[in-house]
DNA sequence: TAGTCGTGGCA
DNA sequence: TTGCCAAGACT
C-alpha cells in the first residue's frame, strides 16, 4: 500500500534572510527608532494609510513636537487638527485620530493599547493598523497585512504577478503561516516584509535582481507570469466629489477665520455638485457653519 | 463585496 | 499628458 505523505515545502520566505536584508537595507524612518513611542507609531500608521512616506515625514515630525501624547492631541480643537493635517489627504483620518486620542486619554490612561481587539475598537483603526501597532510599537506577533505584504506573498509564495482582490481573513491566514513563532522576531519579520514590498517587490517594475528572496521566489520559478486576476478598478479623481471636497476644504485651510459662501463657490463651477460636497463636509464634521451663515473649520469661530 | 474618501509624484 | 500608484477604513 502506498503511503502518501503530505510534505509542506519550506516557505520561500526565509525569515533569517529577510530580517538580515532589512537590517542592511531598511530605511531609518523616525517612527522605527527605539525612542519612538507607541503614540508615535500609531500616528505614523494612520498618516501612512494610502499616503507616501515622503509626504508623511514632515507632518509627522511636526505632530510629534506639537502633540507628543494622546492627551495633548485630545486637547486640541478639531479645526487645529484638520489644519495641521495639511494636504495629506483623506482628512477624515485626522478627525478619527483626534477621537482615538481622546478615547486613549480618557479610557486607557493615556497609553496606546497593545491588544489588537482593543485597538480595533478605536475609530480609524482597522485590521491593518491594529496589528501594525501591536507589532511595531509593542513587538507582538500579529499578521500585518498591507498592500505591500499582499503583493510580496502573491509573488513569492503563490507565484502570481500580483495580489488578487483583498480578503482580510484569507490574507491574514496566508501571512500567519509565514510568521516566526517568537514575538519580537515576528514583528521584525513583518516590518521587513512590508519594506521589501515598498523598496524591491514594487508594483510597477520590481527590482528582482536586488531581492533577497530571488532564489526561492515562486514567481521567479514560474517565469514571472503577468497578473491573471480580475482587473482592478482605477479610481478616477478629476471631477469627482473627492476633488471638489478637497478644493472646498483647502479654502478654509488657507484662511484664518470663517468665510462667506461666496469664497467657497468660486472653487467649482457646478452648483449642484458644489453644494452636495459642502453638505457632506458638514455631515462629516470637517466644516461647520456659524450662526451668521459663514463657514469655518470645526471650532474656529 | 464594492464604492467612497485626497493628493501629488512619476513613468 | 494621462493613468497608475501610495503602510486602509468605513459603510
Amino acid at each position: 500500500m502506498d503511503v502518501i505523505m503530505v510534505v509542506h515545502s519550506p516557505s520561500p520566505i526565509d525569515p533569517d534572510v529577510l530580517i538580515d536584508w532589512f537590517g542592511t537595507v531598511g530605511r531609518d524612518l523616525p517612527w522605527r527608532g527605539p525612542d519612538c513611542t507607541a503614540w508615535g507609531v500609531l500616528v505614523s500608521e494612520i498618516m501612512l494609510q494610502q499616503t507616501p512616506v515622503a509626504r508623511v515625514l514632515p507632518i509627522w515630525l511636526e505632530w510629534m513636537t506639537r502633540w507628543p501624547t494622546p492627551s495633548a492631541l485630545a486637547g486640541a480643537t478639531q479645526g487645529e487638527v484638520v489644519r495641521a493635517w495639511g494636504k495629506l489627504g483623506y482628512p477624515r483620518r485626522a478627525l478619527r485620530l483626534h477621537e482615538a486620542a481622546s478615547a486613549i486619554a480618557r479610557e486607557h490612561g493615556d497609553v496606546v493599547p497593545a491588544e489588537v481587539d482593543i485597538l480595533l475598537a478605536l475609530p480609524g483603526i482597522g485590521a491593518y493598523t491594529a496589528r501594525a501597532v501591536a507589532a511595531f510599537a509593542y513587538g507582538r506577533r500579529a499578521p500585518v497585512v498591507d498592500t505591500n505584504v499582499r503583493r510580496v506573498v502573491a509573488r513569492a509564495v503563490h507565484g502570481a504577478g500580483d495580489a488578487g482582490p483583498p480578503s482580510t481573513k484569507r490574507d491574514m491566514a496566508d501571512v500567519e503561516a509565514l510568521l516566526p513563532d517568537e514575538d519580537a522576531r515576528a514583528a521584525r519579520f513583518s516590518a521587513a516584509l512590508m519594506e521589501l514590498g515598498a523598496l524591491v517587490c514594487t508594483a510597477r517594475s520590481p527590482r528582482c535582481a536586488d531581492c533577497p528572496l530571488h532564489a526561492d521566489c515562486a514567481w521567479q520559478h514560474a517565469g514571472r507570469p503577468a497578473y491573471a486576476g480580475p482587473a482592478k478598478q482605477v479610481q478616477r479623481f478629476a471631477g469627482t466629489d473627492r476633488q471638489v471636497r478637497g478644493l472646498l476644504l483647502d479654502v478654509l485651510r488657507g484662511t484664518e477665520g470663517p468665510v462667506p459662501k461666496g469664497k467657497l463657490d468660486i472653487v467649482w463651477h457646478e452648483a449642484g455638485q458644489r453644494d452636495r460636497c459642502l453638505d457632506s463636509l458638514l455631515v462629516d464634521g470637517l466644516i461647520e457653519q456659524t450662526t451668521e451663515g459663514l463657514f469655518a473649520l470645526p471650532g474656529e469661530h
